[in-house]
DNA sequence: TGTACATCAGTGAACGCGCGTTCACTGATGTAC
DNA sequence: TGTACATCAGTGAACGCGCGTTCACTGATGTAC
């Protein structure tokens, strides 16, 4: 049956979220279509009134986890960003988490389109983080931005492979303490 | 027809080379076990003589790729082994590369075996970087190797990820620099 | 060393399951009057 | 404002393709004598 137009908007926010947490958790070729569609309340069928194809909704979900429009608060301090980031908290939250480390090297071979959206959102955050990190030079602070960024995307990369927790644990805190977090 | 044992041997680290090859290039679930036993140049079903399933085939090339044996030869020194894994040829080789960079997103959620493998080179790793990493105390030199490897994985996964070369080779050069290599 | 035969690695057709995608249908929405 | 009907989001069965896996068969290997 028809749905109202604000009724329609809700239905796809929610197959983004869904998909969003799904996709993170176990890659995008390891949840289908209906299991999404399943999570978001509706039926698989109506998947394709809100999306081409799968691989459209691919694209859109890292559009929509990277926030696109998320650039105008506030940054936190880099001190604190990678204190957050580095916590076991993080490791343990892969659908909630850092969209880089859960779903990186399947982004590597994803299509021109989730890319783009990766890119943009890599320069954004470049950005960002520069702008707290420390540093006497814009140079300075930009390159301790990107080395410090790398090793926290790494480290979680690294400490979530680790099928032993107390290694899993010095990986994060050896590298938050080598970052001065 | 029936093979020398010889044969069966070479046959067999033809596929386990393809599957190192092709995995990386494309993930675990973008190849099929044909297209494998293709570039090994034998037939498909000849796949089940040697391996179990996929999932095994998978578990096994994670540790003919991280060499079990490999810790005998002499470390590089940690910065220019960090010169090399930075560098764009690096970068660009996602088949001959990295496993952790090229799999790591996929191997979160691969089988207990293929985590154990990835966990104990990762162990192997960090106490062969630890050799050679600046520092007085063997702590601070563990902490150096940790912090460098972590920034050396991740600005390499963020490198492949940008679809604009000047921004990837920013994140390796950076990278290098910060870590002083 | 030479021969006869059992073994078994490789072949390629076939199977069956799961997934992305399509489609005829339903019935609530929202517009035209 | 109230009514009649066209629209169209959602439903769920069905399709077809691709993939992992199986299997009857082939013929070279290597062992027993």
């Amino acid at each position: 049956m028809k749905v109202s137009r604000e009724q329609v908007a809700e239905n796809r926010q929610r197959i983004l979220d869904a998909a969003a947490r799904l996709f993170r958790e176990r890659g995008f070729d390891g949840v289908t279509v209906a299991e999404i569609m399943k999570a978001a309340e509706l039926t698989h069928g109506a998947f394709y009134g809100h999306f081409r194809s799968k691989e459209e909704l691919i694209a859109q979900t890292c559009g929509h986890v990277l926030g696109a429009g998320s650039g105008s608060e506030a940054p936190p301090a880099l001190k604190d960003y990678a204190a957050a980031y580095l916590s076991p908290r993080h490791r343990d939250d892969v659908g909630g988490g850092c969209l880089f480390v859960g779903l990186g090297s399947e982004a590597v071979r994803a299509s021109p389109d989730v890319r783009h959206t990766l890119t943009d959102a890599i320069r954004r955050k470049v950005e960002a983080l520069s702008r707290t990190a420390p540093g006497k030079t814009a140079e300075a602070r930009r390159r301790a931005a990107i080395g410090s960024w790398a090793a926290m995307v790494g480290a979680v990369l690294l400490a979530r492979l680790a099928d032993d927790e107390a290694l899993a644990d010095e990986l994060l805190a050896e590298t938050r303490a080598w970052l001065g977090a």
